[in-house]
DNA sequence: TGAAACGTCAACCAAATGGTTGAATATCGA
DNA sequence: TCGATATTCAACCATTTGGTTGACGTTTCA
């Protein structure tokens, strides 16, 4: 189930949980190296995490006592399709476009 | 000065005003017709008007008594960006922007 | 075996968010 | 001028968010 734009925006309206994924892109890291350059509480960043993996935006792994975090950029896919869509599409198809992402898009259970 | 991605992202993180944004693609529009649709008062939806401005994603003109909402899909740019550093996405999804198109040679214009 | 490292949980707090209602402001039209 | 229309403002409320701290469960390894 993929999880709603919603969900995905809110996650990326953070600056450090953007921070967080910019990190990911180079390297998997664990969750202690993940907090180190943030001049905040590993309780906060483990909770970013949290909100990170319900976005689908990265995933956990625990191997032994090591959490690992890995970026999972699929999840961008879905909010980079409806984003494109005001860039790419004419204003007149507008019905088109909208069942272009209904079409295109699964699991959106958003109200119209 | 463009907003921040915080103030863009988090404006796309509620339903209300990305289905705002999408009505907004098919032509300009007065605050009370934006509001028809929505279950909830006119001054919600006046609110929402006014994160969807802080964040530039439309603009309001006030002409008479009413005040026009106009999308500007540019404010898009900036976050659009963002997300394609993240590799896998290409600015326009070909594949399915194909698919798009052939589905609407094939379906016709059953707008109505 | 036991201390240290890894990470989360629970309780708490301040601030932001999304909604309400009622009053206020400004403009249009007859 | 007066009533209706268009929109915002102000105060209020409940919930969510982003942070803290301290206690807790696991896993490692000397």
């Amino acid at each position: 189930m993929t999880p709603s734009l919603d969900i995905v925006f809110a996650a990326l309206a953070d600056p450090t949980r953007r921070t967080i994924l910019a990190m990911l892109l180079e390297d998997d890291m664990a969750v202690t190296d993940v907090a180190h350059p943030f001049e905040m509480s590993l309780a906060a960043v483990s909770k970013h995490l949290g909100v990170l993996t319900a976005a689908g935006l990265i995933s956990q792994e625990k191997r032994g006592r090591v959490k690992w975090c890995k970026l999972e950029p699929d999840a961008l896919r879905e909010a980079s399709v409806w984003m494109q869509g005001f860039g790419q599409f004419e204003p007149v198809n507008l019905d088109a476009f909208e069942r272009f992402l209904q079409s295109e898009i699964e699991g959106g259970t958003e109200r119209s």
